[in-house]
DNA sequence: GATGCTTACGATACCCGTAAAGATA
DNA sequence: TATCTTTACGGGTATCGTAAGCATC
């Protein structure tokens, strides 16, 4: 048994049992993966995937208790060398968040400009993403920490940690007739047509609640991506938009006007999440508590217990 | 980094930091196991030993925490051999207990008879040792479990259960004055010499704990390991035995009559101890649930509440 | 001086990659 | 037929062990 016997397990499995791509994906030769495997299975007694004929078509009943065995002793070997890390040179390294567009944009950036002021030696990579793939990034790749909204809970291989509630906010084109509308209700904003996200994106699912369960139905006249995107075309007038509050700025957004609509909507809670048997980087940690000042290391270990989500006021 | 470079990193700390041994330990030679921790060392970027010219003296801060690693890992190399043999002949195997003089003679014959019944493909091997050894011998070595009294819940990769509990009980020679005596008291016992447990064994420490907190000095005549050599002395008129309960079969021991001495002294526990993480044969549960049908396999995976500890009668 | 670690060097075994053959869809 | 896996084989490399040199106690 060797190291590079469990890699290409991992890889094998995470590219669909197609040795070919393990073997791409880690440098090397689909004839070396082939050994390797039949070297490992034989060397435990146990066939580790399903077979038909020549070609692998998932994993046996033992090979999936291997494959999660195996699973923690790479992450462990990879926590060897942040270990290392850690010790040779505490601030500096690589800090890899996986997020949505609409953390991204708008709630990391002051974040992410605290951090990277007291850590300037700590490189920062950001793979934006959409939601549903997070559980797989935050598993399969080697990403620190994964911040979404609402869809990151299901893994039992990941530990979410809740740091910013908010509301949906409505948003009208300056001059727009609701701007006077005082107490606006959901049958008002059902008479519009309405630009809001993507199913599946920041809290699209909640909207659609809220409209269901006042027995309405919204015009969806248009859904986008990000919060960009749908306020521009609000400021064109093609409809009204309903989007994120956290991605509305007075400020900046001098086109649009953000309705004042208190429990209107469902509360969303974006999360910060882990890898369960990760080690974290020490500037990690620094990063989560910049999140919310509540979560700090000892929480984030699961040594304490989690606060409340911070509340985003507009 | 490979696996020999970890097994080398855990018996060079096994072996206090001496190569040589560590080398022997692992069949090879001294020279390979220099060479490998160098190149861990420089790999990782991180000195993991402490060292005073050539030779090693213990373990940096860094190393502390890549020994902790090591030895998951190890660890789990060591579980994928078991989930497969578990898979290739769930029913042969080994099962290794650690265990005292007195669990052994006593309290486990029952046990290991039926689980010999309904096992008779798995080999069995007792490793006797005193019960502050259980420790490390958990830790250190291919023992799946202990059992002993009291002294096992230190070490935080150890999880341990209750399983029985049992009081000390004093022997006399039969035809001895204090077998008419109803209702002995401590003080009356302090009036004979007394033949009992070396110190740290079998509750030792909760007998003087008793005489102690009762204000009388026991006459500790003489001590021994096991209830065997204690019971042959008290059979030979040299004393007044207290032995743990368990110890004292009235059919068996003709010779010597076991005073009632109800709350005399204080309940002592045996527990049952695993190494966390560690993965467990299929029958190691089975015999658990043989040493007391509470602790089931759901208990011992700490997945329900633990119970109460069985109640030895005599 | 005894023990223990490191360095040097040669033999071995292992691992990798190319190429060809065989199986599967 | 195209894709994929296995087998065969040769080259390279890493590992291991012996032996010598050197440091520590």
């Amino acid at each position: 048994m060797n190291l590079q016997q469990l890699r290409i397990i991992r890889e094998t499995i995470r590219h669909g049992f197609n040795l070919t791509e393990a073997a791409n994906a880690l440098f090397t030769s689909q004839s070396g993966v082939s050994k390797h495997i039949r070297d490992l299975e034989e060397e435990l007694g146990v066939e580790i995937f399903v077979r038909r004929g020549k070609r692998l078509l998932g994993l046996t009943d033992p090979g999936k208790e291997v494959a999660a065995i195996v699973d923690r002793m790479l992450v462990d070997s990879e926590n060897l060398r942040r270990v290392a890390s850690e010790y040779a040179r505490s601030d500096a390294g690589t800090l890899a968040i996986a997020t949505t567009h609409t953390q991204a944009r708008y709630a990391l950036p002051p974040v992410i400009a605290k951090f990277k002021g007291r850590f300037p030696g700590v490189r920062l990579t950001i793979h934006q993403a959409s939601p549903k793939d997070m559980p797989r990034i935050l598993m399969d790749s080697n990403v620190d920490v994964a911040i979404a909204t609402d869809t990151l809970e299901q893994h039992p291989g990941i530990a979410t940690f809740p740091y910013l509630t908010w509301e949906h906010a409505v948003v009208v084109p300056k001059g727009h007739p609701l701007e006077k509308v005082e107490d606006v209700k959901l049958t008002t904003i059902a008479d519009y047509p309405i630009i809001t996200y993507d199913e599946g994106l920041t809290g699209r699912t909640r909207i659609d609640a809220v409209f269901e369960a006042a027995g309405c139905n919204a015009d969806i006249a248009m859904t986008a991506l990000d919060a960009d995107v749908i306020k521009e075309y609000v400021t064109l007038g093609l409809g009204i938009g309903i989007i994120a509050s956290i991605a509305y700025d007075p400020k900046s957004d001098t086109k649009l006007t953000a309705l004042s609509t208190p429990g209107l909507f469902r509360t969303n809670t974006s999360s910060i999440a882990i890898r369960k048997g990760r080690m974290l980087r020490s500037y990690v940690y620094r990063f989560i508590e910049l999140c919310s000042s509540q979560l700090t290391e000892t929480v984030v270990r699961g040594e304490s217990e989690r606060p409340e989500p911070d509340e985003y006021e507009i």
